[in-house]
DNA sequence: CCAATTTTGCGAGCTATTCTCAGTTTTCGG
DNA sequence: CCGAAAACTGAGAATAGCTCGCAAAATTGG
């Protein structure tokens, strides 16, 4: 096996390259990543099977490669979220650190609504992808880590935006990356049996209550107490 | 593929299931699923393939074989822990539904003060096991069902509890669902890359902040109105 | 206790799939 | 236009999932 592959140079390989993930998505979404061949891939791209694997090492390469795809879909688009957040709000001093309920609450609720709305989104536009790489792929490490990264990112930016709001907890980069594990489950959950609508609310809503609790709650950040 | 196989009923055949079970989850954890071939499951058994096949109608079978017995010990232990909260509150009347502050917020703390943890230990004790049936293994239908409807019966053991205690806002059927799944994946999350002790306070705090809300706030269940 | 019957175990080998490699064709820089 | 690098090809080697006919062990019941 040689794992580092060449890479596609030239235009003519580049759309090969596309070709095969093309017909890999679909044919993994119609019939299941293991019921899917590679030649079967490599025959629906119109290349040969050895073109094939010239550019992806094994099989579980194409997985990689449509999450990858996915990943950086999904970053664009919540980045857009935070980004339509920070405007919105345009230079707020977001002093007033103690009576600031009204403002902030109405904040946070904006942007836990379009976060969920993006990610409910993102699950909704292309539901066989998604369940693909979430449900019936297996996981590489490599795979496990790159959705590690991709929720760390995610997490790193609502925790800023926590931080400017004054909400979070006493740690908001935990907070945060609480939520955003536990929002992608529960979506993931919801969209395959449920209707979605009033739940998708009901997320905001506890979400809501679980976040919008002034930094300066209870000790410092980790305090050393159990139950 | 002759998908109901034989059930065995004599000693010796409930014998053979087993060691192809442990050899199975063995060698699944330390080579990776697809790495491990049904014939090396078969000859660190002890048994032939041929045996193998009688029990299990192909390879994803066995997995699905270790997700039921893994999901019966945390349905089990789960259960444990609703009956422990029970027996501790013997028989309140659970009346007094306006001022009930301090007893039921102590009470809700405790009860997810041990759900979480028991989550968490399900998660450590066999944690190649856990990493197997989340990331590795591909999930079939059938094996994404059997964890929706172990998640469903805890949500409405959840809901049960919630509603003793007068928590879990207007819907405490959907809110206990939405914590179970959020919590799985956040505990998931948290022991693969954390130092866990202090992450799980703050999930303890975290669903604190969510569901200790009474039962009648906003309006009814399912209000009509959107942020 | 001894057939008859059922259950269990066996493993060579059939079928299907992943992946390789030696050789051909296309593209590109000079 | 030429030589080298990149891209492509597909028969088939290597290997994996799984079957099937038969033998051994256990159970039944007369």
């Amino acid at each position: 096996m040689l794992t580092p592959r060449k890479h596609p140079r030239q235009q003519r390989s580049r759309e090969t390259v596309a070709a095969i993930l093309e017909a890999a998505a679909q044919l993994f979404q119609r019939h299941g990543y293991s019921q899917t061949t590679t030649n079967k891939v490599a025959e629906r791209a119109g290349v040969s099977i050895g073109s094939l694997y010239q550019y992806f090492p094994n099989k579980d390469a194409l997985l990689v490669a449509l999450a990858e795809h996915y990943l950086a879909e999904a970053d664009a688009r919540i980045s857009e979220v935070f980004a339509h957040a920070a405007e919105q709000r345009p230079e707020q001093p977001c002093a007033q650190r103690s009576g600031r309920r009204p403002v902030q609450c109405a904040d946070l609720r904006l942007l836990l609504d379009e976060l969920i709305r993006c990610v409910a989104d993102l699950h909704t536009d292309r539901p066989g992808l998604h369940r693909l790489l979430f449900d019936q792929a297996p996981r590489t490490p490599e795979l496990v880590d790159r959705f590690r990264q991709a929720e760390r990112r995610i997490a790193a930016a609502l925790a800023g935006e926590l931080r400017r709001l004054g909400a979070g907890g006493p740690d908001p980069q935990v907070s945060a990356l609480l939520a955003v594990q536990g929002i992608e489950a529960q979506i993931h959950g919801v969209l395959l049996d449920s209707d979605a609508r009033d739940t998708l609310r009901a997320i905001v809503d506890l979400w809501h209550r679980a976040l919008d609790q002034p930094l300066t709650a209870g000790k410092s950040r980790t305090s050393p107490l159990m139950a």
